[in-house]
DNA sequence: TATGAATGAGTGTTCATTCAT
DNA sequence: AATGAATGAACACTCATTCAT
């Protein structure tokens, strides 16, 4: 209501992310050596000399994806209330939060491939990802500290691999869900085998930093 | 006469090998978008001509690197003599195999996420993945068997799971390596590193499927 | 009132006296094809609309700029006394003042050059061109009469062809230094080559129109 | 005869000088901001892909047409037979060979008008002119020197001061006849004015050079 | 079997110019 | 008078693929 804009085109603004969120989806549909900039113009319904007076260039619009990619789930993750419950339930949070923001946010895990295809020179070259601010490996640590101090997990966890183990198993899961289907002769998209995967995850996760191990099986499904 | 026929019959062979091994490299740096017929004719030292007279196309010719790659990990773990050694060190052998693997083929992890990122496209196209025999997770489920058998590991975990864990927190650290570095401020690739991802590993696989656990640390650093 | 009205106007008149400058520039050292219209309107601190509103097109643009270009040598040329001395010292002067506007006005020679690669096209599009009063010829023209009238100069030389060989001698020199110091092998645009070059330049003309010629050098290096 | 090529495209070194003639003529006309790689492809009869297969870039094509153009006046100058002939008529000759070269290829004047606008760079940059052997002054230092000793030119003339003379009357007669023949409501190209300026020029350089001054006239018209 | 030459359809990028305010 | 936003056509250059031998 307070935006009364045009919406014809005179809003620069408008435009530029008009044009960021065509090449989140065609660089994660294509990647960078696929997509195509005449693709992205077309679906941001901009002229294709937009795109380069706002970015400068193909790879730059690619870099600028990226750390929007970044920053938005970033800044998803720092709005979680994690701090104000008990440290199990807060993990279990954590997890359901990365697990469930893979799901909603596809493009995002084939971004973070095409960054990582290209030697993450792009992220590398952005201004924006040195200022990234508290150590991404917070979250996880002051849980494991919690959990640590009120004596349900065990010590000793590195928040490093334990962060990066909680990304692997739904990211791999996911991103490589198309050979998957073939070589396991399994459904890896309906409601069913998707929380199975996350039961199977929390259990993983759960099993690993609990100080007592709780018999057969930890977690229902 | 027969000797020179073979000789030729021979060379076309390794011609063919060549441009396999070469296309190899490129679509894993560069991605099927990136990656030139050109640059994959210079690399092989053959002519371009060729590469269309033995594989058609550039996305044929991915094809056949896809099938040549699976083929050859497929191949390398079936020779693993798992089933005349106990279950727990089997298992231990296999995360190792998986491990080496990724670490001696990294172009084989490229190669999967370039596949998955054109939804196995190619994957379903191929005739050889159709009679790819036996299923994938066999080697898992029968070293989940016999250790349940032997009452050391949990009944009730899905082979399948555990077969995309083992890979995932493996190839997750490894693909993603170049982002890791710069978010997490830890240098993934150190000879340190890796054995300490490597335990960390071991120790989550074990710590999922033991029927007991051990107190603080399942194994060693 | 009137003062805010009359600095509007000579704002007015200033940016269309920048973007000329600018314009300039940017022709002389680019050419017609190569200039830039964004390059123009960068360089005048204008914005580039103005450029359409003042000059209506980049070619009507260039035509404006060959019109100041000539309008201004000529203007130069006028105010040369040469009048009220003596023939002998008046073609040294026209001489002289050739040859500095020459190295004073580089960007000049290089409208030329363009104006007459576009074979003056736009010179004659001009109507600034058609009103250029006097014959251009008339300053040598009527040197030379003096010249002959004192005793000094022969008779029968073209007024028109010795306008243009004491432009030549100069023009080219400058104008093709690049390649010359290359092709000769020699410093062009040191101040000893420049007296040097002028020097035989004058000496060449003097030659050329002297009725007695005085043994072998008319004049000192 | 000897040559019976198929001429329908399948010859590399017919297609690579078709290419350079076209792009001598591109070049010449619109200057290398204004030459079009398409219509150079397209007056050559050859795919515009065979332009960067054989020259690399339009600068270097540039390049290229550059070298052709000096290197052809170069080697017929170097045919003219003057060593045998008297100096005097030796030094007629070659203004008359520099000056029908000029008139039989007006692109080369064209071409060293656009090297010079870019500065000379693309001639800095050719391998092919840092091997241009016996210095580009000879002939005319040659001449002179038997001139002198025959007792018919003046001593101390500096050959390529006098080099650089006998190019500039003609060459800028004619690069700036455009501009020429509005500013002085002259013809400059009929055959009269062309023999008119070449006996002019003539003129000019037999009375730079002589040992005695002939009267009021050298040569006849 | 092998190859150098050739090509049409793109591919990222830039241009002079116009629109809307 | 002045300007930031926008555009379509063109630009230099590249691609996967085919031709001719």
């Amino acid at each position: 209501m307070t935006k009364a804009r045009t919406r014809k085109g005179r809003d620069a603004e408008a435009t530029k992310q008009d044009i960021l969120a065509a090449a989140t989806v065609e660089f994660s549909r294509k990647g960078l050596g696929g997509a195509r900039v005449d693709a992205i113009a077309l679906r941001a319904k901009a002229n294709k000399r937009m795109i380069y007076h706002y970015f400068g260039s193909k790879e730059k619009l690619f870099t600028a994806v990226l750390e929007e990619a970044y920053g938005s789930i970033r800044s998803a993750e720092l709005k979680l209330p994690l701090a104000e419950i008990e440290p199990e339930e807060a993990l279990e949070r954590l997890m359901h939060f990365t697990w469930d923001y893979y799901l909603a946010h596809p493009e995002f895990i084939s971004l973070v491939n095409s960054a990582n295809l290209h030697k993450a020179r792009h992220v590398k070259q952005s201004e924006r990802f040195k200022t990234s601010g508290p150590p991404f490996v917070g979250l996880v640590k002051s849980i494991l500290d919690r959990g640590v101090a009120k004596g349900v997990f065990r010590t000793g966890i590195d928040p490093v691999q334990l962060n990066i183990t909680i990304a692997a198993i739904g990211y791999y899961y996911l991103t490589n869900r198309f050979t998957g289907e073939i070589l396991f002769e399994h459904d890896f998209m309906s409601e069913a085998s998707l929380a199975e995967r996350f039961a199977f995850n929390l259990d993983t996760i759960l099993r690993l930093v609990s100080r007592h191990q709780a018999g057969e099986q930890m977690t229902g499904k």
